[in-house]
DNA sequence: ACCGGCATGCAAATCGTTTTGCATGGCGTC
DNA sequence: GACGCCATGCAAAACGATTTGCATGCCGGT
């Protein structure tokens, strides 16, 4: 009942393992007829090459993990699903292709069952400072590339996310004529937030504007921003605009906006960062910025590869950050 | 550069590979000091077994596969993103403390480098008829567990979504006095549609209504489910509410109405079956059916995994799937 | 002095491939 | 007939672990 060998199929087709292997791979000649009928003979047993097996043989890859420290409770819901999955997704796709297949790890409990976590590199989502993931990748040298640098590790292979370059093009999208443009973030110390906070100073020293920024426990999601947003903008009414990284505090910031009797993007004008399903699905639809995350999760995964090849990483570029522009940033058509 | 070999690290603690084997696994007494020493040296050394080496020596012990029969495209789109999703973050928390991992498969196109996807086993979700995918894993024996029993296979493991039951559900909370239900599902041939659409036949012929359904094409997504509702609402007038499983067309429908200048819930009453975020993000909110897919996806993995052990799949039952009212649905007060 | 048993560790076989290096025989050429 | 070359295929060594059977050396009991 167990599947044959390539020593079964050798014997049955009368010729040696070697020469199965070869008319198989094609890397050496064998006769056409031999090859025929080892094909057929293998067709008829259901014969098909061990692929751990092979493997070991070729030093062909094995899984890759992917994983965001973000209790998937949390990446999961709403807030965090569309980031982490859409990533998934074009990892899964990129990790076929090269022959290794993307494991999707849950949040790391020390003392759990992790211990017996088998794979051969890790992908980590947007790690925070001193972010334990990492350490427990580090401590058993398992290979790891981030997505979005690892603030305070700036050797730690990573995939750039840009974010600096984000920031920028939504504070200059947002950025009109005398009014003042708050940003919105989160307690995380996460490199996107490190970066936008940089870029926001930047762009206020620029233009002669005082701050104005918040962060906001990611925990609390939309609800808890919706209420701290709230607040933010009855203390600062001379606020024409609004930068909200978080997709979830960004829909908080929309009720708030309602609250308040603001309207989008009339008297408060409105983008966050992660395009996804909820920008769009929200009302007004909200600007964004198309981060390539294709592209992010291919080159995370090539990087890995090389890394747990002996290879040196060698990032690929990336498209730059695309503006999305939708109706909560709308120039008000005076 | 290369990690280190047991045997190189046998050689450095000056004991045999076999030892170190052992001191490792614990399948032997090795004497404390010996153990002591190989494990720090490991640690110095940076080693770590080979998973790929490990496993074709003792067998499987592996990975499984969690597959959906629809591209990621689609799957990953807004349409589908949230379901397998969903089911994909509680799946890998439960394989996890089974010391499995789950591997996200994109779907498979024959002849690909698919051939090197090394699992023990696969769970497919809601597999559709005569789907390709079960016959890939079917013609490599590997074991597969459906989620969502398979149209045409009776026989094959699988996690009962309860779609009758669900069905029932939902058009029961939407039935009223006297108006017409319709019922919008999909092209592709899905058990839970087919369930449904009996389910709705039933309905129908109970209360000696005429039946009024209409099939989209999923790949379409809510675009053309917009289109093709907003014309099947145009030829059925008397339609006072929608069944729309899949939350996709939901929405899609929500436009429609919108269109036709009819307004939820007080013109026409919607309903759908998942309850994901993009229920939640509709407005009106959409009534839901909370479907429990965290157990669901723990009882594939435990079936499966039993399954891989060659033990009987013993399903355990799921909890009944629990409305989720919302304003979509709410009934007029009158 | 002999023997059984325990503690400790090693050698070698094994898992199923892939990949070299070498063997065989036939055939054309000078 | 000697020589080289091509076509075809096999044997054996990897790959890096796990597992089983056996070898020591030492101890206490008789």
């Amino acid at each position: 009942m167990t599947r044959p060998t390539i020593v079964q199929l050798a014997q049955a087709a009368g010729v040696s393992p070697t020469t199965v292997s070869h008319a198989f791979s094609g890397r050496r000649y064998v006769d056409p007829d031999t090859k025929a009928r080892i094909v057929t003979l293998a067709q008829e047993m259901g014969y098909r090459a061990n692929p751990t097996a092979r493997r070991l043989r070729s030093g062909g890859g094995g899984s890759i993990a992917l994983v965001s420290s973000m209790p998937f409770a949390v990446a999961a819901g709403p807030s965090r699903l569309g980031f982490l999955m859409e990533i998934a997704a074009a990892a899964a796709v990129t990790a076929l292709s090269r022959s290794t297949t993307l494991c999707l790890v849950p949040p790391l409990e020390r003392g759990s069952q992790l211990e017996a976590l088998d794979v051969d590199g890790a992908i980590v989502v947007e790690p925070a400072l001193d972010d334990s993931v990492l350490d427990f990748f580090f401590e058993r040298g398992v290979p790891v590339v981030a997505i979005g640098h690892a603030p305070g590790r700036p050797d730690l292979p990573a995939v750039d996310l840009r974010s600096t370059e984000t920031a920028r093009l939504l504070l200059d999208h947002l950025g009109g004529a005398g009014w003042r443009v708050g940003l919105v973030t989160g307690l995380q110390r996460r490199n996107s937030y490190i970066e936008t906070e940089a870029a926001y100073a930047a762009f206020c020293a620029e233009r002669g504007l005082a701050s104005a920024a918040i962060r906001i426990d990611e925990r609390g999601g939309e609800d808890e921003a919706a209420v701290a947003v709230e607040a933010f903008l009855r203390q600062n009414r001379d606020i024409g605009a609004l930068c909200v990284p978080v997709d979830a505090f960004a829909a908080g910031a929309l009720r708030a906006a309602a609250a308040l009797g603001l309207s989008v993007p009339d008297d408060l004008r409105l983008a966050t960062r992660y395009d996804g399903m909820r920008a769009r699905l929200a009302s007004p639809q909200l600007t964004a910025v198309n981060l390539h995350l294709d592209q992010v999760a291919e080159t995370a995964i090539d990087m890995l590869t090389g890394l747990i090849e002996g290879r040196a990483a060698s990032p690929k570029p990336i498209a730059p950050p695309l503006l999305v522009e939708r109706a909560s940033s709308a120039r008000s058509s005076s």
